[in-house]
DNA sequence: GACGTTGTTGCAACACGTTGCAGCAAGACC
DNA sequence: GGTCTTGCTGCAACGTGTTGCAACAACGTC
C-alpha cells in the first residue's frame, strides 16, 4: 500500500537513462520528429518520478524555457503516450495525471476527504480487470482508472 | 447490460414529480434558498433522464432563459449533489457527467474506441466495492467511477 | 409591509486543456 | 549544401469548470 508521492523503488538510474535515450529513435522509427520542444519535455520527464499533472509538466518546461507553449506540451504528451512512454489518468476533479515510465500498470485511489492517494495494487487491479473481462469481455485500461471514496482513516 | 442513453425503466412520472416537488423544502430545511435560478435548473433536470454533462445542463437552461450564468448552474449542481439529488462522474476526457435522480448507485464503462458507454451492474459494482473494502477499508464512491477500456466488439 | 441576516447571484478573471490553421523546420534524398 | 515533403510549432480562439468579491434578494421576524 504505497502512498502515491513516495514513489516505489524502481529500476536503476542508468536503466532509466537508457530508456529515455531511446525515445529519439522510437519517434524516428515512426516517421516522427525529434524537435527542441520534445527534447525539453523528455528532459523534464526523465527527472520526474511517479505522478505529475499536465499543468505541472507545462510549468516545469516553462522553468527551463519560458517560451514553452502549452499546446505543444500537451500534444507531445499525447505522442509519448501513444509510444507507451507515459500514461495518464484523471484526478477526482477530472484533471490529467501522468504516470511517468510506468514500471507496472496500476490505477489510483483518492480519498475525497483527506486528499490522500494510493496506487491500486496488482491484486486489486487484477480483481477489477477480471470482473469486467469475465462478464462482458471488456478490456479495462487499468492505468486510466481512478477510484474516489473515503479511506479507512477518514471513515 | 443497459447501454447508457437507452435509460432503464424507472419509477412512474408522478413519483418523479413528487421527488422534484420536494426539492424546495429540502433546501429550506437546511437554511438554503429557493431562487428563480435554482427553480430553472430543477425544471430542466426534471425533464432529463439518464446522463448529461454539466455543459449540456448549462445549455438547456440557457434555452429557457438566455441570461443564465454558467457559474450559477455549476454551483447549484454542487448543492443538489450534496442533497443527493444528482451525482456526478467524469467521462474519459475528465468532463463532468451528471446522473439525474439515480435510482440505484452505479458506475460507468466507456469504450475508448467506439465511444459506447454502459452502466456498471450491481454485481460488478459490488465486486469492485468489496475488493477495496476488504483490502483497505476504503469506501468506494461507485457513482463517481468511470472505467475506460475496449469493449468486446472493438477488441 | 418593513427590516435584517446571510445565502446567492452576476461578473470578471482565472485554470486547464483542445482545436484549426498558416508558416516553419526536421530530416530524407540527392 | 540545396531541395522537398510533411510533421510540428506558435498562436489565437474556444470549451469547460472554478473562484473572489461586491451587490442583491430570499425569507424569518416583528
Ligand atoms: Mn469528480
Ligand atoms: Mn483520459
Ligand atoms: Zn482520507
Ligand atoms: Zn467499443
Amino acid at each position: 500500500m504505497q502512498p502515491v508521492g513516495s514513489p516505489a523503488p524502481s529500476e536503476s538510474r542508468s536503466d532509466d537513462l537508457a530508456a529515455w535515450g531511446s525515445v529519439r529513435d522510437r519517434l524516428r522509427e515512426r516517421g516522427l520528429r525529434w524537435t527542441p520542444q520534445r527534447r525539453a519535455l523528455v528532459a523534464v520527464l526523465s527527472q520526474t518520478r511517479g505522478h505529475v499533472t499536465g499543468a505541472d509538466l507545462v510549468e516545469r518546461c516553462r522553468e527551463q524555457d519560458p517560451s514553452t507553449i502549452p499546446s505543444t506540451v500537451y500534444r507531445t504528451l499525447d505522442v509519448l503516450e501513444e509510444l507507451g512512454i507515459v500514461r495518464h489518468g484523471h484526478g477526482p476533479d477530472g484533471r490529467e495525471e501522468y504516470h511517468v515510465l510506468p514500471d507496472a500498470e496500476h490505477g489510483h485511489l483518492h480519498c475525497r476527504d483527506c486528499g490522500a492517494a494510493w496506487e491500486i495494487t496488482a491484486e486489486e487491479g487484477a480483481s477489477i480487470v477480471a470482473t469486467l473481462e469475465a462478464a462482458r469481455g471488456f478490456a479495462v485500461d487499468l492505468s486510466h482508472v481512478t477510484i474516489v471514496g473515503r479511506c479507512r482513516a477518514c471513515r
